[in-house]
DNA sequence: CCAAAAGTGTTAGGGATACACCCATGG
DNA sequence: CCATGGGTGTATCCCTAACACTTTTGG
């Protein structure tokens, strides 16, 4: 079987299957971090010149937190990772520009007229955030192109994906929890400069050096490990990690 | 037409109605504020004893946060009022204990078996803001009971329903914001006292009298009013009024 | 020894907290 | 004139911001 032969036999699937939930759909943003830059990663469409945010139905039997994993899971084999639902997006224009449609239609696939996949349909937005070192293997069952993103050089976005970024974004920065994003964008070792340019990323404003560093380690999350030797001319900054929930010991119960 | 009668009616047109978008519903957690309590609005079934969050489904051609309001209206009769998404509910078991079944039982209304109010549904959760005083007129075309309940004595509910007002609550304290709470929730003229009063029903915890004026009024968001006379042998209080966004002046561009 | 970057110290200011005091009101 | 509750003043603490200084590293 040829490559565009089983993608077309993948979406035909799809559209034919009985179990999902109808006219609901689930989009995930997947943000990482890289050489100091907040990236999104992408899927683009076969055959067209779109780009847009990893989604999947809901089964009928299926919860849909659950299903946001499974979605996640299918479209870039990450699992185990921090995903958290930020909004659910209803506007009935919000599909109008059907994607899927044309994807049918460049495959020729038949989808009887009053099929939910033409009409209107909700989305709830997921946010993840993942190691960027981690995520070097993608499926390629749908063959669509996986990358990565400057959240700053965002391609052109099917449906209404961009606001879905935009959205995103703003609840992270809004709802920032050090430690969570922290120890879900970062590998497991890393320096407290690189600690600090992702949250500038986050922040999109600079943080002063000295400050930053008393603030993070005020807190009582870091472990310090041993010092991380360039090859450049000057002091070799130290590494930290993320302690695990158990390990943290908040000074006011230390007596 | 007899009042049974008419509710029958009305629920049978309800269940028959093609418009709706299918295993998705609207639920609207409405907080009211009266006599230093925290209030939520409820609705009690007909010959249920289950008490219920007001709720509703999405026309095919309506806008979510569109149908939220409507939902709203229609439940309430309330209109310009503060609402805000906060989560969307879609735990496959939510829905098990299905009490629309058990009403359309009651009724004698047959509906098919493969219909979708016997299967599970995914509900967005909107909260409301809403001035007590002001809602004193209520519909009664499904012949609920409606009623105000202190947060702190919640009769049984239904499905998911005291998930969804806890979640509610929590997101009202996490993104607290002084000016949406207090001129969404208090009446247009308002003592100081009644203020905080609100302040220390949402966060739970007392707040000290001197230092939440000075808080208060540090924001520039209050415009001070003429006295009000209890009749009490003690210094007259203040009333306040919020400002509008157009009125308040911020300290940092007066120069 | 020097430049570059990391780590630590030190001071000033703003906001929150806790306490105290004065003022208006009606009996 | 007194009890009651409202309004304002003030000292303290803590966190942060801003700046300065010391230490480490490889050339």
């Amino acid at each position: 079987m040829t490559e565009n032969a089983k993608n077309k036999q993948n979406l035909k699937e799809l559209v034919e299957t009985k179990d999902f939930v109808e006219h609901l759909s689930i989009d995930c943003v997947i943000f990482g971090f890289h050489k100091d830059k907040l990236k999104v990663l992408l899927l683009k469409y076969h055959d067209l010149d779109l780009w847009c945010v990893p989604g999947g139905f809901i089964f009928n039997d299926e919860n849909l937190n659950d299903a946001a994993a499974r979605t996640l899971y299918e479209r870039t084999h990450l699992s185990n990772v921090y995903l958290e639902q930020f909004y659910t997006f209803g506007d009935v224009r919000r599909t109008e520009n059907n994607v899927h449609q044309k994807l049918l239609e460049n495959k020729n696939i038949a989808v009887e007229e009053n099929h939910w996949i033409h009409q209107r349909y909700i989305s709830v937005g997921y946010f993840a955030l993942v190691d960027y070192t981690l995520t070097y293997t993608f499926p390629d069952s749908f063959n669509e192109v996986c990358r990565w993103f400057d959240i700053s050089e965002l391609p052109e976005l099917a449906f209404d994906h961009k606001e879905m970024i935009e959205k995103g974004l703003l609840h992270l920065r809004k709802n920032i929890d050090y430690q969570v994003m922290g120890s879900n964008l970062l590998p497991d070792k890393f320096t407290m400069k690189e600690l600090q340019h992702l949250y500038e990323a986050i922040l999109g404003e600079p943080l002063r050096r000295n400050n930053f560093q008393r603030k993070i380690l005020s807190l009582n999350i870091l472990e310090r490990l041993e010092k991380h030797f360039t090859g450049s001319a000057n002091k070799a900054p130290y590494l930290y990690r993320f302690l695990d929930n158990s390990e943290i010991k908040n000074l006011d119960f230390d007596k």
